[in-house]
DNA sequence: ATTTTATGTCAGTCTTGTTGACTTTCCAAG
DNA sequence: CTTGGAAAGTCAACAAGACTGACATAAAAT
C-alpha cells in the first residue's frame, strides 16, 4: 500500500488496473519460474563439472558461430577476466575452437567444435522441451503474451542484443 | 516474421506448432528479461552492500511474516548454512528480527523490524515500477498470458510454494 | 611514431553456494 | 524416566564465479 499504481484507476481504455499484489505475484512469478527455466541444463551441466557461465557462453557462440570475445561480453554483461576463465576451460576441453580474425587479427572469432555442439544440442534439448511443454499447456495465446511481456522488461540495449539475434538461424 | 505463435498455424485447436527456432527465442528472452528484471534491485542492494540473497529473504520473510528458517529454505532451494549466513548478516544489521519458536524452540519465526520494511519498500518499489512499465507496455491480455507461461514452467513443488503465497497479503 | 583497441593474464577480493561437524531441543520407544 | 534419534539451527572451511586493477601483446588507426 502506500504505493504509486494502487489506487490510480484507468482513465482510457488500454491503461491496466495493477494492484501491488498482482505486481508481487509477477514478481514471484519471475523468480520460481526462472529456477525451473535453468534446473534441467544445471543438472546436465553439473555431471560434466560446468557451470550456467559455461552453459551461456555455448549457447551464444552456437547461436552467433563465429562471434568475438567483445560480442559475446556485451551480450553477457561479464567481464573478460571472467569470460575468460569460462572460456579458457571451454577451449582446453576442446568445445570451444578460437580462431584469430582475418580482417582484424587482433580479434577471435569463436566456434563450438563438433563436440561443442553435441553437448550444445544436449543442454539446449532439456530446456527446450520444458519451454515446448510449458508453451503447450499454456496456448498459443498465453505464448505471445508471455514473450510481448518479457521483450517489455528488458533494458534497451539487451533488447537490441534480442532483436540481432532473431531469424539468425543457425 | 517467423515469431512468436503468429505465423507458424496451428493445426488442430489446443496443439501449438512450435519451430526451435521459436523455443530458443523465447529461452533468450527469459535470459534477456531476467537480467532486467533484478537490474534495479541489484543496484540497490550494492549500494548498501548486500546481495541478491538478502533480497531474496527479505522479499519472502516480508511476504510470510513468522515463517521459520526452514520453510524459507524449502523457498529458497539453498543449504541452511547457506541461508544463515545472509540471515544472520541481516538480523546483526538490524533488518530482521528471529524470534525464539513458542511451541517448538527449536524453530525461529523471522520478521522484518520496522527498518527492515522500509528497505523492504525501496527494492520493491523498484521492482515493482519496472514490471508495472511493461505490463502497461504489453496490456492486459499479454499479462495473463505472461502469468500462465510462467507457472507452466515452474517445478511442481515451486508452484505449490507460489500458490502458497496467493492472496496472503503482507 | 604514437595512440587506441582487442584480447589475454596474474593477483586479490567478495558473494554465495557447498559439505562436515556440532549444539540445542523435541519426541517417542523402551 | 531415560535414552536415542530426529529436527532446527549455528560455526568453520572450502569452491565457483563474479569483480577490480594492473599489465602484456599484437594489430589497427591516427
Amino acid at each position: 500500500m502506500a504505493e504509486g499504481s494502487g489506487g490510480s484507476g484507468h482513465r482510457g481504455e488500454d491503461l491496466l488496473f495493477l494492484t501491488d499484489e498482482q505486481l508481487r505475484k509477477g514478481i514471484e512469478a519471475m523468480f520460481f519460474a526462472y529456477r525451473g527455466f535453468t534446473a534441467d541444463p544445471d543438472r546436465i551441466l553439473e555431471k560434466h563439472g560446468y557451470g550456467r557461465a559455461h552453459h551461456r557462453a555455448i549457447h551464444f557462440i552456437n547461436r552467433s558461430p563465429g562471434t568475438t570475445v567483445n560480442n559475446l561480453l556485451d551480450i553477457l554483461g561479464v567481464t573478460k577476466q571472467s569470460l575468460n576463465r569460462v572460456l579458457r576451460t571451454l577451449i582446453e576441453d576442446g568445445l570451444v575452437e578460437s580462431r584469430i580474425g582475418i580482417r582484424d587479427k587482433r580479434e577471435r572469432n569463436l566456434y563450438l567444435t563438433e563436440s561443442g555442439r553435441t553437448f550444445e544440442e544436449e543442454l539446449s534439448r532439456a530446456q527446450r522441451t520444458r519451454m515446448r511443454v510449458a508453451y503447450r499447456a499454456a496456448g498459443a495465446e498465453a505464448v505471445a503474451g508471455f514473450r510481448k511481456v518479457l521483450e517489455a522488461m528488458m533494458d534497451a540495449e539487451m533488447r537490441r542484443h534480442f532483436n540481432n539475434l532473431k531469424d539468425s538461424a543457425p
